[in-house]
DNA sequence: GCTTTTGTCGGTAACGTACCCGAAAAATAT
DNA sequence: ATATTTTTCGGGTACGTTACCGACAAAAGC
């Protein structure tokens, strides 16, 4: 492995001079410095990572903009886990990682912290895009300063982010429409559940991403099933039941009921409570409330995306982007798995 | 951060010598030795591991005892590439990988790829212990030499070796036998299906390990499905349309077909040729041949450990304990994937 | 008494890269 | 012509650790 002594050698020019084409700093004629680069392409020369780092007094700072871990929100204590892995990992590295934390109901929350977050002046951003104007202000920031930012969770795929780390939402919609379609067949009626204090922006907003790919599997497949939808703002489990007792009342054949996020624990409560246990319940992500109901029968399948892979994977395309400089895939799509009560004893987050 | 040179300064020694005792060598005295360790303990001192692999000259090999790619052995192209993958990653820390290819089918091929990896006298091993005599030998050597040694894919558990990386093989066959329960209730008959040259030692054998936990599940659940099954040991085609031929004729009231390794696929044929395809079949693996029946609805369920990842634990493994002398953990069990037709398009091996 | 061995320790050159400082050379101004 | 600025470059130190070489004493052997 040839290093910058073997290139300032052939080109009969010292390491500093390498060094400042490889950095392409300023005070290099252009003619050694195409002389230099030559070399540099016929040896293929790769820096050395190990000796970078060391030699480098350049701390990194990612912010990591994400909602906090509550019991409404308890999604995110899984992808701050895989996070805290990857600093971990990277401290040696001398990379820091400083987690700005906001409540997903507060858009003044979010705004507080990307104020933060710009203060900090960071040298890569991985953000949860809940509130979309704000989240594309701070892109504009980041990309007027320069400053890479990759999505977690959900997309906004017409801004430059370096790239997104999550499931196909659209898809994970679309697979539980296969689902229902497998284990209800036609023409059994579906209920679709969105709960959500704020249920709008319908090109960016997950749910109702997730709802059109369950409805595009329908029709696509050409199946009749007939669906009714409740979207119910008041989140507390008082909230869901009062919706789903005037839903149930209006449609009492609903067979399936579809809940577009990981609140289907609640929703499983109320199946539960009112006797009704047997209907097909599928929603998202492998956490506690959830699990119990899927082991007692309530729930039927649970969809997830490994959260802790997608925290560890967004702060490590934002080290290869930063400090590698190697490429990062745009796309960084997770799997979507289905866990059901039978393998989510072996299911790894 | 503290490092050397700060242990030096309080105990009022060199460098040289504080670098002595954390390599525990030999020129210091008791005296300053504990003087010295009670000074690192207090700062809790972490060596830099930048620095370190810099300084260091030393180089890790690091051998990898597979079997080689085949169109009987498929399985095994997702953990080469999981090892390449980290290869490529800790090439920079000046870690070779080794890979040592050895005939499934073939002991010999085994006994002699081990005689090549002990003449190599490499820092690590990564096994797949398929012949365990000849493999317990090889974990003998290893241990007389103080070498680690990861097994992948299945395990030795009396060895004291590093660590085990793969699935829980019993308990993936318990959750096969659940998985027949709840689509094909009591008492439908079950055919088990071993597909395999080489099927005895009960103890440590894969297929029958995943038998055993089929079984055990159905003990242990009290249900009454009949179980028979088959050994198939001319593992081409067409043996194993001619044993399959036999059982159905013998037992033309199976309703469900485990299949204990990644050969479903060929029973999949089979089913779909004799116009079976509305029985109930599982099996192992994400592989082009299983998928493709998977996709025509022939496989019902197809079972993975997410192979790739195992190679890449396997390798990561071996340099957390032998590079940076970190624990590992001494099981590293996969999830057992349930992989259908609804999302096997998303599976991530 | 001497030499030789053994036990302790310090000094220091690497490892490959980053980057500051100052010098030489070239270009421009006076 | 000289003085001044600008461009171009090299020397050298630092990053934190490893590991070799040798210094110096005390202990052992003659």
């Amino acid at each position: 492995m040839a290093g910058v002594k073997e290139i300032a050698r052939r080109a009969n020019v010292s390491i500093a001079t390498v060094d400042r084409v490889i950095h392409n700093r300023t005070g290099v004629s252009e003619k050694t410095k195409s002389r230099i680069n030559k070399i540099i392409d016929d040896l293929n020369y790769q820096p050395n990572l190990i000796a970078r780092t060391l030699a480098s007094r350049k701390v990194f700072d990612f912010a990591v903009l994400i909602p906090h871990v509550s019991d409404e929100s308890d999604y995110w204590r899984a992808p701050l886990l895989g996070i805290e892995k990857a600093a971990a990992e990277l401290q040696q590295f001398r990379i820091n990682i400083h987690p700005f934390l906001f409540d997903q109901n507060e858009k003044e929350s979010f705004i507080k912290q990307v104020e933060m977050v710009l203060k900090l002046r960071p040298d890569g951003v991985l953000v949860a895009p809940y509130f979309i104007d704000e989240t594309v202000a701070l892109a504009n920031h980041c990309d007027a300063t320069n400053t890479p930012y990759v999505f977690i969770n959900s997309d906004i795929p017409d801004l430059p982010s370096t790239c997104y780390i999550g499931p196909d939402i659209y898809q994970s919609g679309y697979l539980c429409g296969e689902l229902i379609d497998y284990i209800a067949p036609d023409p059994s009626k579906i209920l679709v559940v969105n709960v959500s204090k704020e249920i709008k922006a319908p090109r960016y907003n997950r749910l109702l991403r997730k709802e059109e790919g369950l409805r595009s599997y329908f029709k696509q497949a050409g199946k009749a099933h007939p669906i009714v939808k409740t979207d119910i703002r008041n989140t507390t489990d008082e909230g869901i039941r009062k919706s789903l007792s005037k839903m149930f009342k209006d449609h009492p054949d609903i067979r399936s009921v579809f809940v577009s996020n990981s609140r289907v624990g609640s929703v499983a409560r109320f199946l539960e409570e009112s006797g009704r246990g047997d209907i097909f319940l599928l929603g998202f992500d492998f956490l506690e409330d959830n699990i119990a109901y899927l082991k007692k029968g309530i729930i039927d399948f649970l969809i997830c995306n490994r959260p802790l892979e997608q925290g560890y994977r967004g702060i490590m395309s934002l080290y290869r982007d930063v400090v590698v400089h190697s490429p990062v895939d745009s796309q960084n799509l997770m799997p979507i798995d289905i866990v059901t009560r039978q393998n989510c004893n072996y299911y790894q987050i």
